[in-house]
This record gives C-alpha cells, structure tokens and sequence, in this order.
DNA sequence: TTATGGGGTGTGATATTGTAACGTTGTTGG
DNA sequence: CCAACAACGTTACAATATCACACCCCATAA
C-alpha cells in the first residue's frame, strides 16, 4: 500500500515541506490547514473528502464539510495535494513547485496512488494542444489499472 | 458551440452507427437507451445526469435518477458515450470502436469540447506505463483550457 | 406447452459528494 | 484604534450517484 520505508518520516517530510514553502509565500498555514495536510499524507493514497471529516472529527468535533473542502481548496490551489476526479478524492503531492502536470497510475487492486510526471507525455500533449490551437491550463490524467506488486500475486 | 455544419445530420449518423454496431455485437439497443444517447448528442457538449433525466422526463415522466445511469451504464461499457471526469458529465464518442483511449480538450469558456485521440500521447503514456511496470486498464486524460475560437474573442 | 432464468426497467429510498449564504473571529496594515 | 480582509463556524441545501426489490419480457429448455 505505501512503498515508503518509514511512514512517520513521509508524512512529516511532507507537513515541513508545505510548512517551509507557506512561510516563503507567506501563505497561512493553519492548524487546519495542517491537520487535512498530515490526515492525507497519514493516508499515503487516495482520500475521500468525507472520510477526512470524519477523522477530523476525532480532534475537531464541530468540523462540518465545508471546513474539510475549504482546506482542501487551499491545498490543492497551492499545489500540495491533487484531487484525483476519477475518484472523487485526494492525493499529497509528492513534488510541491516542481511542475503543475502531474499524472498518475491508479491501482483498481491495493489501490495505490502513484504519480508518473513524465516530460515525454508533457512533450506530447503540448504538441497536440498545439496542433489544437488550444491554450491549455491545466491537465487531468489518471491511468488506472493494475501496479507490478498485485499482477505479481495473481 | 457545435462544430458541425449540420446538428441534425450529426445526432442521427451517431444513433444509426449505435444501432448499426449493437445489431453487430448482439447488444439491446432499446428505445431508453437510445433516446439517452439522441440527448447527449443533441447537445453535443459534455451532458449532465440530471440534466438528461429532465429532459427524458419531458417524455417518460416517470424516469428516475437510476433509468438515466443505467442507460449511462451501457452506453460506456460499449463505447458509445465517455464520462468527463472532470465535469461529472457525458460525452457522445465520435469514433467508437475505433479505439478506447480518446483524449479531451475542453474550452472553460464555450463548454465545447473536442477529442485529441493523438498516437503519440498514447505511446508517450505507453512507454511510461510500461517504465513503471503498470498494466493500464483505463486512461482519463482532459485538458482543460481556451479554444482557439475563444481566444480570438478576447 | 409450461417452467425457468436473465436482462432490462419501475420505483422508492438512501448514500455520497459538494456549495451557498451569512455571521463571527482573528490578523494585518494604516 | 480602525478598516479591511482572510479564515472559520454553522446551517441549510444542491448535485451526483447507488441500492434494493419488484415486475415484465423474452429466450431457452424441459
Ligand atoms: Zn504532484
Ligand atoms: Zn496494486
Ligand atoms: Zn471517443
Ligand atoms: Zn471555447
């Protein structure tokens, strides 16, 4: 499920991360803000909005769904996590700034979440936007399937 | 909006063609499923559920949520229609058959949108798929942005 | 012929996902 | 301090999707 060594270590890898690049943009990281962030990267796969409700509840009671998507529309709009629309759910960014393009590879078995931000792709959907005639601003794509560790248990 | 010359010509060309490839595959192309298919294409943009089931209301007045999915249902698992992830929303696929992987370009501004089904984009995803050791199943990829018609507008 | 089974549909209920609206609180810069 | 704005609390609701069960139709087999 997670192909981390140490998980603990992922995770708060992951909250200082955000944590340095907010203090740099000067954008506020919040204790909320934070708690969805480690909730997420806790999960280390795709999250569901309502399932992060309900473990925000354990600390926060009073959390209602607008809280959760308020701090979900922050994170994503500062590029620490993606929202995976096949899914309906939600996936830490392992490369914060890096690039905004980033896809990825859904596994339908442990249901594994890995990103494949590959420049020959970007490479090859600029050119065909190009041929297009079309200004593209953001991009969506998720491959879904099966990843080597499960086609290996069959 | 559409880019077809004539709207008319283009709806029935897709019934006939779905008529022609179910007849074909031995598959049950009943009236419901039918008319699900005549209203996405009437609109000829990415359609929602509940806007479909409105307007089947207008003649089955009895329709429910689960009469438009289960049209949705079939018409995906056979080609004929593709889901925009990104929208929550349906497309009429102009090339069943031809291929599973078809690729969208869609306008934020007009709603139009278009397929992008380039061979290279497939073999860039190809590659890195098979880099990493993935069997792909499935690929959602929507590029979402300005068209040409509407950037000349600006 | 009747029995049987499966696919398609009708129908009501419910689950899941996401927003709108408005007031309060807290921070920040003048 | 005060004004402005962002963040948050809270309530209600909208939008999207699925489940469960009954019924009908039709093809096939007994
Ligand atoms: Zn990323
Ligand atoms: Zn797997
Ligand atoms: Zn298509
Ligand atoms: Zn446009």
């Amino acid at each position: 499920m997670t192909q981390c060594e140490d998980h603990e270590e992922c995770i708060s890898t992951a909250i200082e991360r955000a944590d340095r690049i907010c203090f740099q943009k000067q954008l506020k990281f919040t204790d909320l803000r934070k708690e969805i962030l480690r909730l997420i990267w806790e999960g280390h796969g795709p999250q569901k909005a309502y399932d992060l409700l309900n473990k925000l509840q354990k600390t926060n009671p009073s959390a209602k769904p607008a809280t959760v998507y308020r701090a979900l529309d922050f994170l994503i709009k500062n590029g620490f996590i993606h929202k995976v629309a096949s899914l309906n759910a939600f996936v830490g960014c392992s490369h914060p700034l890096k690039h905004k393009e980033c896809y990825f590879l859904i596994c339908d078995d442990c249901k594994n979440i890995s990103e494949c931000c590959d420049p020959n792709i970007t490479a090859a959907i600029q050119a065909t936007t190009a041929q297009n005639e079309f200004s593209a601003k953001n991009t969506t794509l998720e491959i879904s399937g099966h990843c080597n560790e499960c086609l290996k248990q069959i």
